[in-house]
DNA sequence: GAGGCGTGGGG
DNA sequence: TCCCCAAGCCT
């Protein structure tokens, strides 16, 4: 293409000397010079899996308090790491987060393994992590490819070919790219890029170190890339919730299932999730039989794979009423502190308005 | 290996 | 309003 300026090779060195200046402080990462605590990084990784920066640190936070360390956290109990964890979603990471740190105190002493390798044999912890917790907790070459280094890397060499067809082959580019020094810092230096300058919508390609290697710019595609496969509508599911109250104002609450959705989190009493039901089948799921009236208005909430529509039934019982098997009557003022994930904060707050 | 598994924010 | 997205893992 005569005319056309030839492109530069993308060097680890310019990534490296753009984030020595633009570096975005986060509550997980060490400060330049200050060496990374893998307890840290191991936790923030956990909690970044498919979680954007602002959500997770609040969370981060909060962790570090009550547990500021992985001894701290395997000699807890999992109800009480899954109530920190209420709100964040997937909640099998607060799980895998428990078994790990109990894992890590078991098999490691204490101490987190730092071969790539070892890692991947931790609850939680596959291919991504395990990378990630080698390079910035250890400095080790490992290339921990997540969304951002898809993104870049599909720009970078033009990969038009959708994903997740295309993984195997981003992989294989973005191994040509981990430098063997600082190789930590590359790997926070391609997600900083991807988070503030290779973003998935209109790319800030005028402040990117690597805008004069990316083929995909060149060719003026970058918008469209990477490239993914359609994703299928979402199906609809029907429920509904029931808020069993005492005289005193306890409130009746049930254990979930330990695994699958929301597993071993905290739910108000409710029908399985499915088709619409009438009222009549409805009442025949609930905790007691009582005057169960319907609250005004329904509770929407979108899971990762169906939207659910609940409607709340409240209802008094007498101070006699025994809880059913695996539930038990909560205080008011503990339902804030309980696991009980966002769909059922939702109803809770309909059935007290 | 395809599908199950949350949530809240932004365009 | 709707759709997409965010530092994936497990079965």
């Amino acid at each position: 293409m005569p005319g056309a300026a030839p492109l530069n090779r993308p060097e680890a060195g310019a990534l490296l000397a753009w984030y020595d200046r633009h570096r975005r402080r986060l509550p997980w990462r060490a400060l330049p010079g200050e060496k990374a605590d893998p307890y840290r990084v191991w936790l923030s990784e956990i909690m970044l899996q498919q979680t954007t920066t602002v959500a997770a640190a609040p969370y981060f936070l909060r962790f570090l308090t009550r547990f500021p360390d992985v001894a701290a956290l395997a000699g807890a109990p999992v109800e009480e790491v899954l109530k920190l964890w209420a709100g964040l979603g997937y909640y099998a990471r607060a799980r895998n987060l428990h078994a790990c740190a109990k894992a890590v105190m078991d098999r490691h002493h204490g101490i987190f393994p730092s071969s790539e390798a070892e890692l991947l044999t931790l609850p939680g912890i596959g291919p991504y992590t395990a990378a990630a917790v080698a390079a910035i907790a250890f400095d080790l070459k490992a290339t921990p490819m997540d969304g951002n280094w898809e993104r870049v890397v599909a720009r970078l060499f033009a990969v038009e070919e959708p994903l997740p067809g295309s993984k195997p082959r981003l992989r294989t580019l973005s191994g040509t790219l981990t430098p063997d020094e600082r190789p930590g810092d590359f790997a926070q230096a391609v997600m900083d890029l991807g988070a503030t300058i290779c973003t998935p919508k209109r790319p800030a390609c005028v402040l990117c170190p690597w805008a004069t290697a990316c083929e995909a710019r060149a060719k003026g595609i970058q918008d469209s890339l990477p490239r993914k496969a359609a994703k299928p509508a979402k199906p609809e599911r029907f429920g509904a919730a029931f808020w069993a109250r005492r005289p005193d104002g306890a409130i009746l609450l049930r254990r979930r299932p330990p695994k699958g959705l929301l597993g071993g989190m905290t739910e108000l009493p409710t029908t399985p999730w499915g088709p619409r039901l009438d009222r009549d089948t409805v009442l025949t799921q609930a905790p007691f039989p009582a005057d169960w009236r319907i609250r005004t208005g329904v509770v929407t909430h979108v899971f990762s794979h169906f939207a659910l529509t609940l409607e709340v039934f409240a209802a008094d019982l007498p101070q006699t009423a025994v809880a059913p098997e695996g539930a038990w009557w909560a205080a008011p003022a503990s339902i804030d502190s309980e696991a009980l994930p966002s769909v059922f904060r939702k109803a809770v707050e309909l059935a007290r308005r």
